[in-house]
DNA sequence: GACCAGGCACATC
DNA sequence: GATGTGCATGGT
C-alpha cells in the first residue's frame, strides 16, 4: 500500500486513496468476485445487470446444479432451456440472449477459450467486448478485471453517486469520465481496482443510497 | 404495494 | 444528442 502511495503525485489521486484507506480500514477486504472460475465471473457480470446479486446467484446455481456452467456447455444449450435457467435472474429473454452472443463471439474470435481472449492486451479486448451486443462498458470492465485480472475500473451507479456528492466529479459526467478519473489519477493496480470498486458498492449499500445514510458514514468528516 | 437492484439497447423526439 | 422505455424476478 505504501509502494502504491508513493505512485500518487495528483491531488485527486491522493483524495482517491484517503477515500480508499478510509473504506478498507471500515470494511475490510471484500473478497470480490464471489466466483470459483473466470467463466462463472463472466456470466455473472452479465447476469447481475440491474438486479440484485442475491438472484443471480440463483440463476448460477440452478446452471452449476446442470453442470452447465462451461463454455462448451452453454453454448450448445437450447435457448429457451437456457431462460428457464436463469429466471430467477429477472429479464430472462434479454439475458439468454446476451449470454449467447457474448459466447458467440468467444468461440468465433477465439474457439472457446476465455485464456486466449485475456491473452489480448487490455484496450483492444475492451473494444472488442463492447462491440459484443448486451455488453456494455460497466460488463466489459467487470468481465475484464474480475475475470480476466486486467486493471480496468469498474464503474457503476455507487461509483457516481458516492463521487458526485463528494464533489469530486460532476452530476452529468458519464461513464468514460468517471472511468477515466480513477484511471488518471490511481496506480494501474489490478488488487486496487479490485477492491476499491467493492469497498464502493459496500459503502453505497449501506449508507450512500438514493436517500444518503450520512450520519454514520465512515467518509464522514474526511 | 411501491421501490430498488452490481445495465443495456432501441425508439422517439 | 438527449431523454424515455422495455426487459422480469425477488427482497425490503
Amino acid at each position: 500500500m505504501e509502494l502504491l502511495k508513493q505512485q500518487v503525485s495528483s491531488v485527486a489521486g491522493r483524495r482517491l486513496m484517503e477515500i480508499y484507506e478510509t473504506l478498507f480500514q471500515h470494511f475490510g477486504p471484500q473478497h470480490w468476485w464471489p466466483g470459483e472460475t473466470p467463466f462463472e465471473i463472466v456470466v455473472g457480470a452479465i447476469l447481475t445487470q440491474n438486479t440484485a446479486w442475491k438472484n443471480v446467484e440463483k440463476a448460477i446455481n440452478n446452471l452449476k446444479k446442470a453442470n452447465l456452467l462451461t463454455p462448451q456447455a452453454l453454448y450448445a444449450l437450447p435457448y429457451t432451456y437456457l431462460t428457464q435457467l436463469i429466471r430467477p435472474a429477472g429479464f430472462f429473454n434479454v439475458k439468454a440472449k446476451r449470454l449467447k452472443h457474448f459466447l458467440h463471439f468467444l468461440f468465433e474470435e477465439y474457439k472457446g477459450d476465455l485464456e486466449k481472449m485475456f491473452a489480448d492486451d487490455t484496450d483492444s479486448l475492451r473494444k472488442k467486448l463492447l462491440e459484443v451486443p448486451g455488453i456494455g462498458p460497466e460488463t466489459a470492465d467487470s468481465i475484464l478485471l474480475y475475470a480476466g485480472n486486467k486493471p480496468s475500473f469498474v464503474v457503476d451507479a455507487y461509483t457516481r453517486r458516492i463521487l458526485f456528492r463528494h464533489n469530486l466529479i460532476p452530476e452529468e459526467a458519464d461513464y468514460e469520465e468517471v472511468r477515466n478519473f480513477f484511471m488518471d489519477h490511481l496506480p494501474e493496480d489490478v488488487q486496487l481496482f479490485n477492491e476499491y470498486h467493492a469497498l464502493l458498492i459496500a459503502l453505497g449499500k449501506n449508507y450512500c443510497r438514493p436517500k444518503p445514510l450520512c450520519e454514520n458514514c465512515p467518509l464522514k468528516g474526511i
